[in-house]
DNA sequence: TCGATTAACATACAATCTGCATGTATCTGT
DNA sequence: ACAGATACATGCAGATTGTATGTTAATCGA
């Protein structure tokens, strides 16, 4: 046995290479954009060739899309870590589990990466439906729950996490801009609260 | 007098040069993208040439922020064209508001010009304060109006028209891409009838 | 009215960038 | 061990953006 010469496997050199592509790409992505970022300077950064990334990727698209899919499953992993399975009270698990998403939006690049250049480079169709494998469906889910038990009125699910998650993520993007946190949570907060039958008898 | 040659002001020059610019990119922005369209496609359509666009804006993105300015100023006013000023129910009439700007953004393309590509391009701290100035503030005002005559909750107007807004967007989004429109409008209302202080005592 | 100045373009150019085609080294299955 | 596949490396063609430079037409003061 030769381990002088470094003896890789195929898969190893495979998965070293598309994990450092990935890590450069998404570092670059985020401290620029999507459109100012050349593959160029992202070989660069990973160390490789751009014969790399075109082999493993077929455009650059693609490998904006692979940093997508990871950054979205982070995010998801990191909403369901903060929220424990069974909660008492379903409306504060779902406050609860918007305060979590706000804080994992807050990783630097990451609004800009989800909200922004995501649905621009890719389409809305596409973000939403790793949105609904990720973070928003969580929050279906809970709202699915919610309904069940009754604690808020009976709507399209689909629907209605769709258009409140848009909410959830346009106040990360005024957060990170700047804005006051406490107007937001309070506003999201009473979107939440109106969806229950009864008016606001919170104790 | 001859008006053999044509004899034009500078004035008259420039409005039409940048009257077709305009035309002719917002055409192709909307039936490709910004990224997709190239400047000798925008000037070859409207029958300039490369050294006109870069006479009268500073690059390609200052012509697509004209585009944008133009498209949120038609959309802001078919929105109070459709919404009589003195409204004797305001929640009707926010209500009203909100279809009226379903309907708006029908027209082919605006939903890309304005919620996908105009954020990522220009960033979202630039679109919101064009919307500011078009169709949010119709939905903010409306929001204040309600607050004061108690209609609604008092809460951060300015946060949640935005975040609401947001929720408009998202829905225009889905019913352009052939959702049910039911779904999105019933889930719209609920969130805005959930904002009112009494529970769901409508006539 | 006329010359000078400025505005409104037109054209050419330099620097990049993307995707692909082709060539080479390394690994894998038999 | 050897043939084929895999993982790259390199070079090229076409296209794109912004700018620099040249030209024509309008404007403005004397």
């Amino acid at each position: 046995m030769q381990e002088r010469k470094e003896r890789r496997s195929n898969r190893d050199r495979t998965d070293a290479t598309r994990r450092h592509l990935i890590a450069a790409a998404r570092r670059l992505f985020t401290e620029k954009s999507y459109a100012e970022t050349s593959t160029p300077e992202i070989v660069a950064a990973a160390g490789v060739t751009r014969g790399a990334l075109y082999h493993h990727f077929a455009d650059k698209q693609a490998l904006f899309r692979a940093v997508i899919e990871q950054e979205a499953a982070d995010v998801g992993a990191e909403i369901e870590a903060s929220t424990p399975a069974g909660a008492p009270d379903p409306r504060a698990a779902l406050i609860a589990g918007s305060d979590a998403y706000f804080l994992a939006m807050r990783v630097p690049g990451r609004t800009r990466l989800l909200l922004l250049d995501g649905p621009a480079v890719l389409g809305r169709t596409v973000l939403d439906d790793i949105d609904g494998r990720n973070a928003n469906r969580t929050l279906r889910d809970a709202l699915a729950a919610m309904m069940q038990s009754g604690a808020i009125k009976s709507l399209p699910v689909a629907a209605l996490a769709e258009i409140l998650g848009a909410a959830f993520d346009r106040a990360a993007l005024a957060i990170e801009a700047g804005a006051p946190v406490g107007d937001y949570r309070q506003a999201i907060v009473a979107l939440i609260d109106g969806l229950g039958p009864h008016p606001g008898s919170g104790s």
